[in-house]
DNA sequence: CCCATATACTTCGCCTGTCAAGGTATATTT
DNA sequence: AAATATACCTTGACAGGCGAAGTATATGGG
């Protein structure tokens, strides 16, 4: 991975909605959506993955339940829920805001 | 302060080193031209501004030498050092980097 | 048939950065 | 005399990222 962990900190949740605003999916395929997306850039750790979905679900902005596969692994679907939507949005104000900032600030 | 910190997290250390970049300067000082700057949307706690001076410190990108102030309390400054301009170059292209990436990763 | 590899999820414990809270000291203003 | 502003410092708690290890199923090659 070639980007700091701490640039990429604040924006895992808002990453994991992004993915689940176009449809449920399921951790394993989220990652490898995120690898191709950043052309193998980037990509969340399984342990920061998972971590991030027992959060959001506890948070109520996202939901799960388990897949009906009769062959191969066992998949957790996770589904974005509407306070999930809400807060997207706002995740993406604050992004737009904070970037800003942050340009302001790193530039003499 | 109207910005969450995971946002700003990874950018302190080249928030104070953009300062000193513009010459030499004390932990208070700095502290109010953030504030300033982002117009009292942001600023550095103390605690994480004088954590960031000892890292910084400690691995050469600042030096620090106590002011000779005959007047008012004591200020300690700080002086960017080759190996922290250049620490800064490589950050300012890192934020350039993982700006785009994000932009990616959280827009649908 | 066995082993490596890919898929898929989970847990534990460490590390690092942020920050609330409290403290010290000096100078100016009320 | 007390409040406020300037200026710095330390401690301990907390949260998120992540290395490491483990569990389980399916597939392809030798």
């Amino acid at each position: 991975m070639s980007i700091a962990s701490d640039m990429i900190r604040g924006h895992t949740d808002t990453i994991i909605l992004a993915h689940l605003m176009s449809g449920d999916s399921y951790g394993y395929k989220i990652n490898r959506s995120i690898s191709e997306k950043t052309g193998g850039q980037y990509e969340l750790k399984e342990a920061t993955l998972y971590t991030a979905f027992r959060r959001l679900e506890q948070l109520g902005f996202i939901s799960s339940y388990w897949g009906d596969e009769n062959t191969g692994a066992r998949r957790r679907y996770y589904s974005i829920t509407p306070a999930g939507v809400q807060e997207y949005h706002r995740m993406l104000e604050e992004w737009e805001q904070s970037q800003r900032l942050i340009q302001t600030l790193i530039t003499s």
